[in-house]
DNA sequence: AAAGATTGAGACTTCAATCTTC
DNA sequence: GAAGATTGAAGTCTCAATCTTT
């Protein structure tokens, strides 16, 4: 699918052109592979899912191990809902709990915590992750083209933001 | 979790320092949300999820709108179960069929083909997709970027072909 | 009523086991 | 028996609806 060869520059082209076409189709190739292999890796490891890692990692980076529920849905960048699940699994599993925060009985803020077992579990799993983040992204890179990368990203993020989901506009 | 401040720069060291840690962690905030909005957008306005369209794409973009269903998993990258259940959703919409291909009854290949339908569907949803893609990552960067971005992509791409799934060799 | 949290259904992915053809 | 295809179970994510506190 694309502009058949009917050779008509119009004013404003919605497609890509071959260059453009072939370094998207690249870019969404390496991220797909790559959490992919990084999830597998971790799985394999650790035992622990790329989301588990998420949510024990920004917890073990703050100060008491502990966060209110709606800063690390943000932190993170996830629906409620998602966060929500998530939680209720790795609270079955003993790697986080869920309370009233100090200072406050009764509020409709919920404080997320690590557990003695959460945090044991991301300090082992965190060596051999970054590990391998290093070995698949950082030194596959000069320091230039990371560099690069990140204000790539950094713009894209920009872009995420600036612009709004766009509603149902196509004929 | 990372390196204590015990200031011991070691010859292996495992971590990743302050610079590069921001990076791999817009790096991959970027592609959540990214992704999350590409599939949000395809999702409302033409009900097909990334999936769905990357199926589609494929398909529309070859010689008789069909493909073994071996080279379109090794085209997407997918593994043949993730690749089973999909079609197997699609199939069930119509969007696509399963034959066995042209000229040998009876093989152990299975070719899948875009039906009217499904054809139908990708030429609708292309136009507004690639729009979105357009917007929020093409026109975000520079024509410089773009080819940097494809290149530190494409690095990656072959560092993950190189490097096995390391075994578990943490302790 | 708005903000945050919860819930359930349905869609999607992965893993491991099995089936079939070569 | 190896390669490709299929299956089922379990885990994950999204959406929309609901509950609770302010």
């Amino acid at each position: 699918v694309g502009p058949d060869d009917r050779g008509h520059p119009d004013s404003a082209d919605p497609w890509l052109d071959e260059r453009q076409q072939r370094s998207w189709r690249t870019f969404t190739l390496m991220q797909e592979q790559l959490r992919s292999r990084i999830e597998q890796g971790l799985q394999r490891r650790s035992g622990l899912s790329y989301a588990d890692y998420a949510v024990l990692s920004a917890l073990a980076d703050c100060e008491q191990h502990a966060l209110r529920a709606f800063d690390l849905g943000r932190a993170l960048g996830w629906e409620k809902s998602r966060l929500h699940h998530q939680l209720t699994r790795m609270q079955k599993r003993g790697l986080i709990e869920r309370r009233t925060p100090t200072g406050s009985r009764n509020s409709r803020w919920v404080e997320v915590a690590l557990t003695d077992d959460g945090l044991d579990a991301i300090q082992k799993a965190a060596r051999s992750h970054v590990q391998e983040v290093r070995t698949l992204v950082i030194d596959a890179l000069s320091e230039r083209q990371l560099s690069q990368l990140d204000s790539a990203s950094q713009r894209i993020l920009d872009r995420l933001d600036e612009i709004p989901c766009a509603d149902d506009s196509g004929g």
